[in-house]
DNA sequence: GTAGTTGCAAAGCCTTTGCGATCGG
DNA sequence: CCGATCGCAAAGGCTTTGCAACTAC
């Protein structure tokens, strides 16, 4: 799982530029969901001159090639994820904002029956989860994977201003 | 969901002002998922005066008071819809842009268990199908699990391409 | 009377795009 | 070599906000 999205973009006869390069192999490397402007921050690491724009452009282009997929997560920044992984969905814990990802292949069997009974072929099954721990007992698979936060922030804000 | 956003406002101790009072009217003879443009056209269709600001004012506010939900399906625009209505999910026609909803109890039970294993208390699931109509057999029924059918019509469709 | 609301226009945030320079195949 | 891609800065689309006037309670 290491150049995989390399291979994808060879593969859908995308000319390997330096940035789209360092670009697809941070993506390969996350195992989270960054938004474009975390995408640009790992790659920059690696190349300080790639530009946000370039970032854009390429999740975009990725994306059309069905190689990522953009997800939305709560938050208005878009945020990204190779698509080649098994179905998985989304957890999202509102007070801090990190996301786990389960499966549930039960749940999805019976939604793709439900769009086959009324004619559809599902190209795409979304579940996000939102909630909270009771304060109770926390730690154990804290290990998962953490996203960064700021999913929310405009989950409970003040509303009027003055 | 008759003019219950606007009881709903009362019982939230806000201020019932003339504005506010059309936006929660429409709000509430709505079937569909409206964008924050859209409801200004119609809330300016009874009273011209209502500016945008005002209605994304009031739709952050109300979304605040959780009285109202947002969704993404999709675009970019985010859409609302009254939170109290009985749990029901989207299926999204790809080609058409079209929404229908459905509820899916088996799904959700199993998917409050997950979260359950998990620690957490969802406070809301989104689930979100997108797919396509197979040109052949449609038609049969066009009704749904007993929620209402919302065939909205003019609805910005697309969901992103190239 | 006072705190909450409103309209308007300006500002903000995320994303896209025009353009000339560069680079990959 | 030619078209794809890049960086930069300017432009766009949707949403928020500062401010002064106004209004529900």
């Amino acid at each position: 799982m290491d150049i995989s999205i390399e291979r994808l973009c060879i593969e859908n006869g995308l000319k390997m530029t330096g940035p789209r390069r360092v670009i697809a192999r941070v993506l390969s490397e996350s195992t989270d969901h960054p938004d474009v402007d975390e995408l640009h921050r790992r790659a920059n690491r690696l190349d300080q001159r790639i530009s946000l724009a370039t970032v854009y452009r390429t999740v975009r282009l990725l994306e059309a090639k069905g190689i990522l997929e953009r997800r939305d997560l709560g938050s208005r920044r878009a945020r990204y994820e190779p698509s080649g992984e098994k179905n998985h969905f989304h957890l999202v814990d509102q007070d801090s904002g990190k996301v786990l990802e389960f499966a549930a292949p039960d749940a999805e069997l019976l939604l793709r029956d439900i769009a086959r009974q009324h004619g559809f072929d599902l190209a795409l099954i979304k579940i996000e989860l939102f909630g909270r721990r009771p304060a109770a007992k926390m730690g154990a698979e804290e290990a998962m994977n953490g996203d960064r936060r700021d999913s929310q922030a405009r989950l409970h804000g003040e509303v009027q201003g003055t």
